[in-house]
DNA sequence: GGGATTGTTTAAAC
DNA sequence: CGTTTAAACAATCC
């Protein structure tokens, strides 16, 4: 399930790969993963690659081309077509002869063809490790919502790249419960949490992402992260601070791990 | 074949 | 009415 740690690794791969090339045709497997807004990206350049959130853009010289991996999304950039692949859904060539494979098992990837980035980041807040999200801008952005800290933390409108592994691990580290409230957090506790989501960000970049299922980089590699997470998958195991059985409970309708010892339940 | 999987959007509730 | 919560949806794998 790729978050941010893992779109990170990704464009860090392809962008000196890829930045540069001209691309000669798009050309989709299935009906759904190609939106195009109706403009040509024949003949037109890669500019750069980069990332906001979980969302990849390509800038070409006219346009952009804005991919979203979903849960499944895999972005493979090979020498030649992989012909008979399972789950590929779309092929970019380029004129050098290499071809950025787009693999998506469930199908719920996307890749926009747009003039206007901002109709498809519309819902989109700062980047979680955008330089001007300091610890001041993040309380300020956190203390104004009234809900619990999982779901605040969900809500990519709020703050773009974090998902359900490093929601979890984040307050987990933070010793947060996910269902605390915004107003039964103290002011150092905040901080505590914005501490921890950049230390556990840029940790899981170093170790390649996190490989549960499907994950891989750009090059067909796998994640590492998967070896230091804390809470994440690891329902009813011992919690690595204390030994107390980590819970599972759901919120937001997601699978939520935390440690009742670590993390408790906050006060009303 | 039922259940689990998650990011985003839409609908409903407060 | 703004905010928050719930549900729907995308589709596949085991």
């Amino acid at each position: 399930m790729p978050e941010l740690p893992e779109v990170e690794v990704i464009i860090r791969e392809l962008a000196p790969q890829v930045t540069g090339e001209v691309i000669t045709k798009i050309k989709p497997y299935w009906h759904k993963t190609v939106v195009d807004s109706g403009f040509s990206t024949h003949k037109k350049q890669i500019e750069n690659v980069t990332r906001h959130g979980k969302y990849i853009l390509f800038q070409l010289n006219g346009g952009v081309i804005i991919v979203h991996l979903r849960m499944t999304g895999q972005l493979i950039l090979k020498r030649s077509l992989d012909s008979d692949a399972k789950h590929l859904r779309a092929c970019i060539y380029f004129d050098s002869g290499n071809i950025l494979h787009f693999y998506d098992s469930r199908k719920f990837g996307r890749i926009y063809l747009t003039d206007n980035p901002q109709e498809v980041l519309v819902n989109t807040g700062i980047d979680a490790l955008d330089k001007d999200l300091n610890s001041g801008a993040f309380i300020n952005i956190i203390q104004k919502k009234k809900g619990q800290i999982k779901s605040l933390l969900l809500n990519q409108k709020n703050i773009a790249g974090l998902g359900n592994i490093y929601i979890d691990e984040s307050l987990f580290a933070a010793r947060i419960h996910p269902l605390t409230r915004v107003y039964q957090l103290k002011y150092e506790q905040i901080e505590k949490l914005y501490k921890e989501i950049q230390r556990i960000l840029r940790i899981a970049i170093k170790g390649m992402g996190t490989t549960i299922s499907d994950y891989k980089t750009a090059g067909g590699g796998f994640g590492g992260f998967q070896n230091q997470l804390h809470v994440y998958g690891r329902a009813d195991k011992p919690c690595t601070h204390c030994g107390t059985s980590i819970a599972k409970i759901r919120v937001n309708n997601r699978g939520t791990h935390f440690c009742p010892n670590c993390q408790p339940v906050p006060k009303t």
